[in-house]
DNA sequence: ACAATTAATTAACAAATGTTATTTCGTGGT
DNA sequence: ACCACGAAATAACATTTGTTAATTAATTGT
């Protein structure tokens, strides 16, 4: 087993090491460049991902064509199609490689499996889906209780690495609004710090 | 066992009569008038709430002392405090009664020590939590893909229920706009239509 | 049924965002 | 080092939303 993979799982206390050598024998490890696309729309893509280097954004395209950042992990996150996880349905998303990223890439057909046999993976699984849960219920305020500015502001106080890492054309969509009111915000805050 | 109670758990085919006992036991069917408050921030609210009859709001008040919805629950739906179900701390948000409720409520406390035990359980919370995260998720994609009147329109397809029995005074933080805004979006559709 | 209170609508104006287009900046590739 | 392309910033204008206030409608309580 690679040194990354033990290292990603050490952190999570319900799994002993059979239950870590179980999810490895049902994972591959993988690399995408920098903008691949990991999974798209109508991708029946029934994988997890574990995030060892790298982001990984997730969006939608409307319609108009018009594409939409719905989601960005970084390294440590789980990140996956929603659809796929949850309903077993295909992919309404694409996810795509932001920088350079090595993932796990994990089964979640067999993982699921597997928590049939195996309570301590079935409560793996349900941890993480609560973990995610709160994490999405927190997004969810951000849109309900902030203003554009405030959302841009929150981001940066909260989570700095994204606005760091991930182009201003991907965070537009991922805080509600364009490319052009997001340099409008930045602009605006600029002049008055100082 | 009331009627009702049993009604209710039928339905989750992960459980069988025992289990649904099991439940009952750490559970105790409630009724709230409209308008009554059903759990406040900074309660440690340790319930989940399974609602046989009414309507209860989420919300939040921002530092301002402005109310903002966040979640709404229907018949059949489960409700609690999020950051007491995920994270067993204190509450951040309030929950209130809409119209006259009768609710199931379940000690999570109690019942997580429970899935230690029984597998069925487990699943039982580990889907329900799954199902949750879906249909936050979704709820996300309504605000970064859909503008605000897109967004009464898409709540008006696919959820009428809730325009039909909420106030607008509180679908207007829900939809992520003011009363105001919302009362001209409802006018604007009102002149095109016809 | 009535009064009193609250909700919803409308109005008027300020402020922010969306849109389209142009310019500037930065980056990647050769 | 240079060119070419895409990203970000800026500009100008239309549209929408936010805000405050006034009016109308609806609801609640007695």
């Amino acid at each position: 087993m690679e040194k990354s993979f033990l290292e990603f799982f050490k952190k999570f206390s319900q799994l002993n090491l059979s239950d870590i050598l179980e999810i490895y024998k049902i994972s591959s490890i993988k690399s995408y460049k920098a903008g691949e696309k990991i999974a798209q729309e109508g991708d029946q893509f029934d994988f997890a991902l574990g995030i060892l280097k790298g982001v990984i954004r997730t969006y939608v395209i409307k319609s108009n064509g018009e594409e939409r950042t719905v989601r960005i992990a970084l390294e440590k996150d789980f990140t996956a199609c929603a659809n796929c996880l949850l309903n077993d349905g295909k992919s309404n998303e694409f996810l795509e490689a932001v920088e350079d990223c090595l993932v796990i890439q994990i089964n979640t057909r067999k993982f699921k499996e597997l928590t049939q046999q195996n309570i301590r993976l079935l409560r793996f699984w349900s941890d993480n889906i609560g973990q995610v849960l709160n994490e999405t219920t927190n997004r969810i305020l951000f849109f309900v209780v902030m203003t554009p500015e405030e959302r841009y502001q929150a981001l940066l106080d909260q989570n700095p690495e994204i606005i760091l890492r991930v182009p201003q054309k991907y965070l537009a969509s991922y805080i509600g609004i364009t490319t052009v009111s997001l340099s409008r915000i930045r602009s605006r805050k600029a002049n008055s710090n100082n």
